[in-house]
RNA sequence: UGGGGUAUGGCCAAGCGGUAAGGCAGCGGUUUUUGGUAUCGCCAUCCCUGGUUCGAAUCCAGGUACCCCAG
């Protein structure tokens, strides 16, 4: 059993690397590759590099795509660059401009591995008769030799663990797929990065979404929807007009920051959170941080990698990335839908983020928001 | 143009002679492979003019503005 966990020899097992151009999905291709294996690298180029062409710690355009390359020769395997800017275009980013208009809060990063990646990528893998496809994601892939299923785990480095990002990562998928990295901290990896004398070794690591330049994602959906930009009302939970808003893609459910509204409005001079976004009405609708308790959440377009019962299970989700998982039931509504009923209520629940379910380290599935309540107040807005 | 009241940073608002609380908003940093949250830091000399006092946002006088009652 080889280290990818086939049985036989590294140099006939067929690996795709999928390179982003960053240390770490360098680091596994030519890891892999120095162990052995007959790598393919390959990088998607996803949007139009013109605009981003001087950006640090983007991915998958001009500069990044470069220097996947310059990693694959040196080392000598072979790259393919494929440009992938339509899949791209139609998979994550018209998502991304919709659930905004919808006034929803959209994740592309989990629409880019879950389509882009994991459904286009994954099936040139097969094509190019690879037996897996490794990426440098800081998660886990183990075989549980009870059940004889591939599971999802955390990575080991909580820090860099990406499993909210890959929820939606079906069984069929996670059984093709390999993260090397996966058991390490990014400390080991940018070691190796110099151990292997890699380019971009120092590269910094990267943040904010691949495709907006600086931050500013309202831009990028006004650019394609103009009339994202369409002012409207804030108003109170009452309906009241209490100030006015520059347009709903500038605001999420939970939103403190960039509201305006002054003193003497509120009661107790509260700060104001947005609380419900009213796309048909185009109004804002906000109110004290009271008003986002929520402790029933209503999921879709479900992704299990485990069987449900009919009673429920008892898991750990996480409903953003960066938060510590929290206890809950989970529900079977539907093939599709299900139903989290948290045990103590959270803040913040938006439209269009996800609800992914653990137990312990293991990564169960989830999906994405849709709607949420407060079994306390039925009736809340 | 009789009487009463109030005038503190963008907003709300403490302060009652001893050298300008707090909150909201805003700005900046930290955190973060989404958005957001959270957190840290920054942000006034007190409507004007005189006066009293060692010392005034705080007392007095005169302005100005707004509010209320009455006309």
């Amino acid at each position: 059993m080889n280290s990818l966990g086939f049985d036989k020899d590294p140099k006939h097992t067929r690996v795709v690397v999928a390179m982003s151009g960053g240390v770490d999905s360098s680091v596994t291709a030519a890891l892999l590759h120095e162990e052995g294996y007959d790598v393919v690298g390959v990088t998607l180029q996803l949007y139009d590099y013109g605009a981003a062409v001087d950006r640090k710690g983007a991915c998958c355009a001009g500069q990044d795509i470069y220097d996947a390359k310059r990693v694959a020769e040196e080392k000598g395997f072979p790259h393919y660059v494929l440009n992938y800017e339509d899949n791209f275009k139609n998979s994550v980013i018209d998502d991304f401009v919709d659930t905004y208009m919808q006034g929803h809060t959209p994740i592309p990063c989990v629409r880019c591995n879950q389509t882009v990646k994991f459904r286009d990528l994954l099936k040139v893998a097969h094509d190019l008769g690879a037996d897996c496809m490794a990426t440098g994601h800081y998660i886990q892939r183990l075989d549980n030799t009870d059940t004889n299923r591939s599971e999802l785990h955390c990575a080991i480095d909580q820090t860099k663990d990406q499993s909210y990002f890959l929820f939606a990562t079906t069984q069929a998928q996670l059984d093709f797929l390999r993260f090397p990295l996966g058991g390490w901290t990014k400390d080991v990896t940018r070691d190796h990065a110099q151990r292997l004398g890699l380019l971009n070794c120092d590269k910094p690591d990267s943040q904010d979404i691949c495709f907006v330049p600086n931050g500013d994602y309202a831009s990028v959906v006004k650019k394609i929807k103009p009339e994202a930009e369409q002012p409207g009302e804030i108003v109170d939970l009452s309906g009241q007009k209490i100030g006015d808003h520059t347009g709903i893609v500038n605001y999420t459910i939970g939103q403190r920051k960039g509201i305006g509204i002054g003193g003497g409005v509120s009661e107790n001079n509260a700060p104001f959170y947005v609380v419900r976004i009213d796309p048909a009405a185009n109004q804002v609708i906000v109110g004290p941080k009271e008003a986002l308790a929520r402790d029933i959440i209503k999921i879709a377009d479900c992704n299990w990698l485990t069987d449900i019962p009919a009673d429920g299970l008892d898991v750990q989700t996480k409903l953003r990335s960066v938060s510590q998982p929290s206890p809950a039931k989970l529900f079977k509504t539907s093939e599709t839908k299900a139903e989290l009923h948290l045990a103590t209520p959270q803040y913040g629940i938006a439209p269009g983020q996800a609800a992914v379910c653990y137990d312990g380290t293991r990564i169960l599935g989830g999906g994405w928001i849709i709607d949420s309540e407060n079994s306390a107040l039925p009736l809340a807005a």
